[in-house]
DNA sequence: GAACACCCATGCGGATCCTGCTGGTCGAGG
DNA sequence: CCTCGACCAGCAGGATCCGCATGGGTGTTC
């Protein structure tokens, strides 16, 4: 997991980054909020661990608010010696995640930043592809065209799925028979157009703009007219 | 906000549930790990407040590896008397995304759980499910026991699909009849008996911990042992 | 221990579904 | 006009899938 530490106590620093490098994350460090404000924008990290009070103008609720600001969700875990109520709230209401006073154990820290860390942000499987109004998904093997459902077979389906896949390029019909039949040689028929053929017929049946298009000597195509 | 808060503490309950409906959030209640158990599974919560000790066999930690398992994401925050590092560790280890511990002041439960309702992770649909060592991916269709794959029929998929999504219950044969076969009556013969038969047997076969057990006179149940 | 209800496993047969091929037609490009 | 690539309707073999019936277990009740 990458991690990005902004604190300027460096005793406290070296402890922290140490542990968690032990862990097994990747850690970059910043000593004040200019710094890993900087990084923080530029660089994509699984979790912030943030002082609450940091030297410079940019004190931790500052850097919250601007990455919030710029639209940056990473989430934020506050480390501070401020252990008021009020102040807990302010952090949390800033936009941090969490907020863990001084001192602190480790292991808590490990566990809250691990807690973090696993939420849904970085791996986000695609579950449904779209390509003007005609709609694919992957969970329910489904598909859609203007809100109307649309029947397709498994082999169909998974020809429109590499199509869709590849909105925009031209797939080759050696493409398809790898990809689509598993098919490692020429089978010396016309099964791809077949079943394209098919395909069209259903996808467009209805419709008036035809979504997949052929392109002589070479493949098809589906793409957003 | 929609929040479960799962308590048997009366007062604290009624403390903590009339504070967060001030605050603008629908409550839901429940007074034991059972019940709390069957509504987070069966409605969507935004956030979850569980107390971390729970009368009847499932506590918190108990609740929120079952939710997980059965691929629910949504928030979870402890609330506990339980003040040592260890155990805050370990409710995190378990899978929930904060730990307050009693007492607490209100305003400071009141951000944490509006920082965790504040995350994207709501609406993530689940793309697989776990139960023991045995996982199912909706979006290739495939199943896995201790990563050997193994192959369904789509009739025992969605079987299997339902079991899943209801670990740690038992499902009975109407509800079976009605989510998996769409019968709305009864067909007055073993299809659902074949069919579990006829899973239980792929599950199984070169594994020695049967997974799907059956709950006499009730129906059938998947659970991790 | 007998009767009963419930549950389990297996084999079978029908129905549906799926897919690839053929053969004839069309149309673009040269 | 000729040729080649692409298109499409229909067909038929096969595979898959599914539900049912049957007969055998197992736990429960009286």
């Amino acid at each position: 997991m990458r991690i990005l530490l902004v604190e300027d106590d460096a005793e406290v620093a070296r402890f922290v980054k140490k542990g968690l490098q032990e862990a097994g994350h990747t850690v970059e460090h910043a000593a004040n909020g200019r710094d890993g404000l900087f990084l923080a924008a530029s660089e994509g990290f699984d979790v912030l661990v943030l002082d609450r009070m940091l030297p410079g103008g940019v004190d931790g609720v500052r850097l919250v608010e601007t990455l919030r600001g710029q639209g940056n969700r990473s989430p934020v875990l506050f480390l501070s010696a401020l252990t008021a109520v009020d102040e807990r709230v302010k952090g949390l209401k800033a936009g941090g995640d969490d907020y863990l006073t001084k001192p602190f154990a480790f292991a808590e820290l490990l566990a809250r930043v691990e807690a973090l860390g696993r939420r849904p942000s970085a791996e986000v499987p695609t579950t449904r592809l779209k390509v003007a109004d005609l709609e694919l998904d992957l969970l329910s093997r489904t598909v859609t065209r203007g809100g109307r459902k649309i029947d397709v077979q498994p082999r169909e389906f998974r020809l429109l799925e590499h199509l869709m896949r590849h909105a925009g390029q031209v797939v080759t019909r050696t493409m398809l028979l790898e990809k689509v039949w598993d098919y490692h040689f020429d089978p010396q028929t016309n099964v791809i157009d077949v079943h394209v053929s098919r395909l069209r017929h259903k996808l467009d049946k209805g419709f008036d703009k035809p979504l997949i298009q052929t392109v002589r000597n070479a493949g098809y195509m589906i793409r957003a007219q």
